[in-house]
Order: C-alpha cells, then sequence, then structure tokens
DNA sequence: CTAAATTGACTACAGCCGTAGTCAATTTAG
DNA sequence: CTAAATTGACTACGGCTGTAGTCAATTTAG
C-alpha cells in the first residue's frame, strides 16, 4: 500500500478522455484546446508524465504516436477515493455520511443509496 | 465557490491538533516530534502558513505567542469532501457508491448508513 | 528533393506542500 | 546584568502539477 505516483485533475481529465481509444497528442491537444484553450506542448507534457507513471502506453503508428489507456479509469477513482477516505478521513466513512445527509442528495443517488444498504444487508458480507 | 488556498495532510493534522486550544509553537512542535519527528521549525512555517491562509490566529501571551484556531475542523473536512466529491467524481455521489458497495464497510457503517437513508427518506427534503 | 508543417524531447517556471536550516531578537536563568 | 536558551522571521529546496516555450527531428506537401 504505498501512495502511488498520483494523478492530478488534468491528468484524469486527459486519461478519461483517452480511455478505450488511441489518440495522438493532437487529437487530446485539439479537444483541450477547444475546451479550455491549453497549448499543444501542455497536453504532450501531460500525456509523457502520465506516460512515465505507468498510465499510459503509446506505439508509433503511421509516423507518430498514439496513446493508449493502460488502466481503467473507474479504477483509478476508486484508488483515489480509498486515498482520500484514508487521508483525509482518517479511514472513516463517517464524516462522508454526515456529509450526505446535510448536502443536497438527488432521489437518484437516494434510491442508489437505498439499494446499496439492502444489497449489503442482504449479502452480509459486511466485514 | 473559488478554490480556497487548500490544507495539505500535515496542515490538517495540525489543525486538529490545535482545535480548542490556545498552542505555543514549542507544545505543537513537542506533540509532532513525538508522533513524527518533525523539526520545530517545521512546525512553526507551517503554523505560520496555516495563520496566513486564515486557519489560525495567535496572540503574544506571556512572552510568546499561542495559536487558536479560526476555524472548525469538521467544516475544513466538509469543504474537502464537497470540494473532493466536486473535481475528483465530477459532482456525483454514485462513484462513492459504487465504492462503498465494493469496499469493505464496517457494521457501524452500514448502520450509519441505514439511518442515514431513513433519515433521508423520512424528511423528504431531498431534492 | 526541398521547403513547410508536424511532432516530440527537453527545459523552464510558478504555486503548493512538506521539511528544515540560519540567524537575529527576545526571554530567561544565573 | 550577561550568558544561555527560546522564539520567530526568513530563506531554501525538493517534489508534484499545471502550463508552455524552444528547438531539433521527422513527416509531408509541392
Amino acid at each position: 500500500m504505498k501512495k502511488k505516483p498520483g494523478l492530478g485533475e488534468q491528468e484524469m481529465e486527459i486519461l478519461k478522455f483517452i480511455e478505450g481509444r488511441a489518440l495522438s497528442v493532437k487529437e487530446v491537444a485539439a479537444h483541450f484546446k477547444k475546451e479550455k484553450n491549453l497549448a499543444r506542448t501542455t497536453i504532450l507534457t501531460m500525456m509523457e508524465r502520465l506516460r512515465k507513471k505507468g498510465f499510459l502506453a503509446r506505439l508509433k503508428k503511421d509516423g507518430l504516436f498514439r496513446y493508449t489507456s493502460k488502466v481503467d479509469c473507474d479504477d483509478v477513482v476508486n484508488d483515489k477515493i480509498s486515498d482520500f477516505v484514508e487521508r483525509t478521513l482518517g479511514g472513516s466513512f463517517s464524516p462522508l455520511l454526515a456529509h450526505f445527509s446535510s448536502s443536497k442528495v438527488s432521489s437518484d443517488e437516494l434510491q442508489e443509496l437505498k439499494n446499496l444498504v439492502s444489497r449489503l444487508t442482504k449479502k452480509g458480507d459486511v466485514r
């Protein structure tokens, strides 16, 4: 349980954008140029960092590199959640629950919450 | 809703430690020296940062400064949660729920979860 | 082939956080 | 009072993330 390199917000967005595809820097850059007006080199730098951190892989094809995601974003998010719960909440969900109850929870989410509880209750796999 | 300065992990710990009391750098430093072997100046630096960020206040008393917390740690944690949900989860609780269901949830927490659901259901203040 | 456009490696820099040293001012002990 | 200990202001530095420029190599268009 070391602390992985850790991804920043923009890095995450790039990862999400790439997930499931094989994109060139240009394509990714074009997207974020439009979305947030980021420079091509900014994207290039981040994609390379992502690659060095092991989240992306690349292979040259038709004269340029295409990047693919080596990880599942959901997994990354899950890790981030674990990390957050661990580091910021001191390992307990309680603060989260407190937050839930005082926050705007949509009925869909409430429904999810209910389903979740019954699932957890039924399965009895609570440790 | 800008992004506040933001507190790091160690800063949080210091804040928690101070909360509700009026401590000198020395006292805080002594604690973290014991706990994590941090240098006195490290603590001093962080406490001053905390103060500049508006989380601590200080007043000279008997020849030295005593620091007091200007904020409630629970509030800070709540802000951090909001921030996390916003920035990392894209504003939706769903990933959290998914996480809950695949994670080791203690029965206490499950109980909290249940209570929470009924509270939310009863109050009917779901938006 | 050659000039132009694209691509990629490298370098840079700022802000935040964690960590800590230096050194001077202040407080205290003798 | 004076020397020693404490306290505090400042400076520093490394790592991470966000951002981007430079410049050379490669690819492509004419």
